[in-house]
DNA sequence: TCCATGACGCTATAGTATTACAATAGTGGT
DNA sequence: ACCACTATTGTAATACTATAGCGTCATGGA
């Protein structure tokens, strides 16, 4: 899986768009973040999540370390899954279960409980945010009385570009 | 983590239950729709669902692996993990992703997309159906023009028990 | 009978993730 | 400036999850 260039790359709603654009906005918000919470956004955070933002696909904590060795940074896999612990508990970034496999967050301005939409055939995946699964899923947790906590939605099946 | 007793286990829709019947129940289902459908519902594919079903909790194939070990029957994880395949595929029993573990079905006679409870706690998985979430989904997947074959409902949060 | 298919036995290996501990750097109080 | 404290990073080792590949055997159809 190489390194692709930061224009034009897989769709976010399934649409062409510009990507250096985003790249730039979402980190400048994390640093942002970072600073009013009183976080450190550091070197290796910052570069793990701009590696994430290179694709709109979702990547292995493997396909980070490779990236991160190939910027000099040090390569054991407690380097990633730390920094991708990090970008995850914060929002900056979520897991894709499904997959074993982690994406940068494409809305992190809000709070929100993330639907994604994987392509089998591209490997895109876009993040959604249907309130209706929270109200939905809301209330089956409160009829049998279950708290949530955190939810995984995540569809498979053929993108709009693939079919 | 050992065998539990078969008598009211974890709770199916968190409450207390006459275990031991929905062994023989959903044993016997799987056995009929087998038969039905020209599949072999082969010695090591049953004892793997009964190992499944002995629990309301999801188990990790290797648990499954040493149950099996325990029982007489080969070990190695192919083992384990073709049975799963198998069972997974004709709808006898789920992967939960955010565990990597898996749980025998709840309602294996109707064709579903469940959505699975977890508790952080007990660790007790209770599958539910609100149809509210297909809909809710499939709005949004059509909006956006994607084809739905597969969905990952997943919650976690504190049973009304661990409250 | 011959062959195609599906299930299983078995070995090896790939892929994902965490534990543990030492070293270092940032932070706040004095 | 100094200290104590906490968060982060460096590094090695290991645990956990999953699949590939190939040989064997049983079954059922041409």
């Amino acid at each position: 899986m190489a390194a692709q260039s930061a224009k034009s790359v897989a769709p976010p709603g399934f649409k062409s768009h510009n990507h250096k654009h985003c790249i730039e906005r979402a980190v400048t918000h994390a640093k942002q973040s970072c600073q009013a919470n009183g976080l450190q956004f550091t070197a290796i955070r910052q570069r793990v999540l701009e590696i994430l933002l290179t694709q709109h696909k979702a990547m292995g904590a493997y396909d980070i370390l490779d990236q991160l060795k190939e910027d000099g940074f040090n390569s054991q896999p407690p380097v990633a899954y730390r920094a991708l612990d990090f970008l995850v508990q914060h929002g900056f970034a979520h897991k894709i279960e499904r997959l074993n496999a982690f994406i940068a967050c494409h809305s992190p301005e809000n709070d929100h409980t993330p639907t994604f939409f994987i392509c089998r055939l591209c490997s895109s995946v876009v993040e959604t945010q249907p309130e209706l699964t929270r109200g939905a899923l809301g209330k089956t947790a409160k009829d049998v009385g279950f708290l949530i906590e955190q939810t995984v939605v995540e569809v498979e099946g053929v993108c709009p570009n693939c079919r």
